[in-house]
DNA sequence: GGCCCTCCTGCGAATTTCTTGCAAGTACAC
DNA sequence: GTGTACTTGCAAGAAATTCGCAGGAGGGCC
């Protein structure tokens, strides 16, 4: 994976927004981009403290990390909030949530950026930031739930 | 509003997930079909607290209506989750997040079936709802925020 | 390279949010 | 009308999140 230079862009992120680079950020960092899935405050907190950090640190952090605009907040699943890293440390892509297996899956590519644009001109309004979230069945447990007919 | 057709859908909706008509529900129905943003589940808590519900009912029922697909969570700002009424309880629509005023407003018309049909295809995957977040500024702020340039 | 200011972090306690078990109440099928 | 199973309120409890404070560390400046 090509985090150095990801890692390179979230220093000068942070530097941006006035925040200073500590082994602390850069450890939430490395978390973050060493995951596909989005992951929330909970499990955040969790591995986390596994590398010797503290729950009330994890969580200040994380409102710094998405004030800035570097971390983004979407959902996971039915009722939780998964944080994940924002373009460009991440490419952007979309989420698809088997109802089945409750799996999160990545959709690299939405194809919606023309009609985004669209819908923003129709009203005036301006719109940076768009994240599609599908839910249904995956292909295999579409295949598992309709064996024969 | 013509809430009297979608309360006898939402009735008949109990029914069929072998939920019973208590008043606490059609409280909990009319709650949310009075309000055009989704609510929080504090707020939901809040709100039918004010009527005499328990919390703990509250939190029970939102669990049991969200099972049943008759709520739907989708986040609201940056760090919360709101609770509204699907379709047909309520049309389909997405939400504008607008980051300078905080506001959500819907947007009634996403034009996108089209495109997820295609994405659904493409992979193999059932899509069977979809949820659409754009985030950016809204016509007023944008107004507010480029005066003269 | 060293100093100093300010930000960052850990700790512990407090607060808020949400869950659970149980007994009484109520919807609704018959 | 009666009985059963689902609902609800209550109260205790668990879990998640926030807050205040004191010590530690990053990094601008000389």
């Amino acid at each position: 994976m090509a985090t150095a230079n990801a890692e390179r862009q979230f220093r000068a992120s942070l530097k941006d927004h006035g925040l200073r680079i500590t082994p602390n950020r850069l450890r939430m960092f490395r978390t973050l981009a060493g995951h596909s899935e989005p992951l929330t405050s909970t499990q955040l907190a969790g591995l986390l403290a596994d590398e010797g950090m503290n729950p009330a640190t994890v969580y200040r952090m994380m409102q710094q990390l998405t004030q800035a605009g570097i971390v983004h907040p979407v959902m996971v699943g039915h009722e939780h909030i998964g944080y994940e890293l924002m373009s460009p440390y991440r490419p952007h892509h979309d989420h698809f949530l088997c109802l089945s297996c409750q799996r999160t899956f990545d959709l690299d590519e939405c194809g919606l950026d023309e009609a985004l644009v669209k819908l923003a001109e129709r009203n005036g309004s301006l719109v940076t930031f768009h994240h599609v979230e599908l839910h249904g069945l995956c292909p295999e447990c579409r295949k598992a739930s309709a064996p024969s007919a």
